[in-house]
DNA sequence: TTCCAGATCC
DNA sequence: GGATCCGGAA
């Protein structure tokens, strides 16, 4: 077996005993998965769990949020920083609305027309809402793959490049994008951080930062806690 | 002080 | 490619 079906295998049988659960996890709603998207940019998914509550419970439909007022929706987002969210939540409500019939687009073409909708929240929600194999990179799912695969990335930001996205596009199993990327997610969170808690990680053995750490006689802090 | 499920404008 | 937005927790 391969190192990169070794790697698929173990993230995923570790997610089946260490899934997050977070309620724009359990619906199937778009809009939900949308705004959720939207709110966790730049922003852990801890803090984001009570203005999602809040938002998605007292604006539940691209109708209704269009016709939110703008400080009301400021009120509701403002406390996670990147204040800005609330005019593109406001907006991408009402271009919902006004030119995709009250629907959130299933192609990224007509996601990507949203303010405050890029790649990566595009992708995310086509996978997550849509049930499409896509990859999604952000910073953290970069950090896994280049730690993991001593991918040489030149880019001061490897989440946007796009050989990292590719090669991430390679690594999904057939028909289970969703659950590879939460996987991925989900490992990112909890092991893989920016301060690795390799001491709770099932890929020492295969991952070349660890190894090349054990090589150096550079104890891997645990950073327990 | 740094860091965080990015996007936008320059 | 770089700067900036952003508050709050570690």
């Amino acid at each position: 077996m391969n190192k990169r079906s070794t790697f698929v295998e173990r993230i995923l049988n570790w997610h089946r005993n260490n899934r997050r659960n977070f309620p724009w996890r359990e619906t199937s709603d778009p809009f939900a998965k949308l705004i959720a998207e939207i709110l966790l940019q730049k922003t852990p998914a801890e803090r984001v769990l009570p203005v999602f509550i809040k938002l998605n419970s007292k604006f539940p439909t691209p109708h209704e949020l269009s016709k939110a007022g703008l400080s009301e929706v400021e009120d509701l987002v403002g406390a996670l920083g990147l204040k800005k969210r609330a005019i593109y939540l406001l907006k991408s409500a009402k271009t919902i609305v006004d030119k995709f019939n009250g629907k959130v687009p299933d192609n990224l073409n007509d996601l990507l027309k949203l303010p405050g909708v890029g790649l990566y929240t595009a992708s995310a929600v086509l996978c997550f809402a849509f049930n499409r194999d896509l990859p999604i990179v952000d910073s953290n799912i970069a950090r896994i793959l280049t730690r993991v695969f001593a991918l040489n990335i030149s880019s001061k930001r490897p989440q946007l490049d796009k050989s990292l996205w590719e090669f991430a596009a390679k690594l999904i199993p057939k028909g289970m994008g969703p659950r590879f990327n939460e996987a991925l997610i989900d490992f990112a969170a909890l092991i893989c951080k920016s301060k690795p808690r390799c001491f709770k990680c099932p890929l020492l053995d295969i991952c070349e930062y660890a190894l090349k750490t054990k090589k150096q006689k550079n104890p891997i802090k645990n950073n327990e806690k």
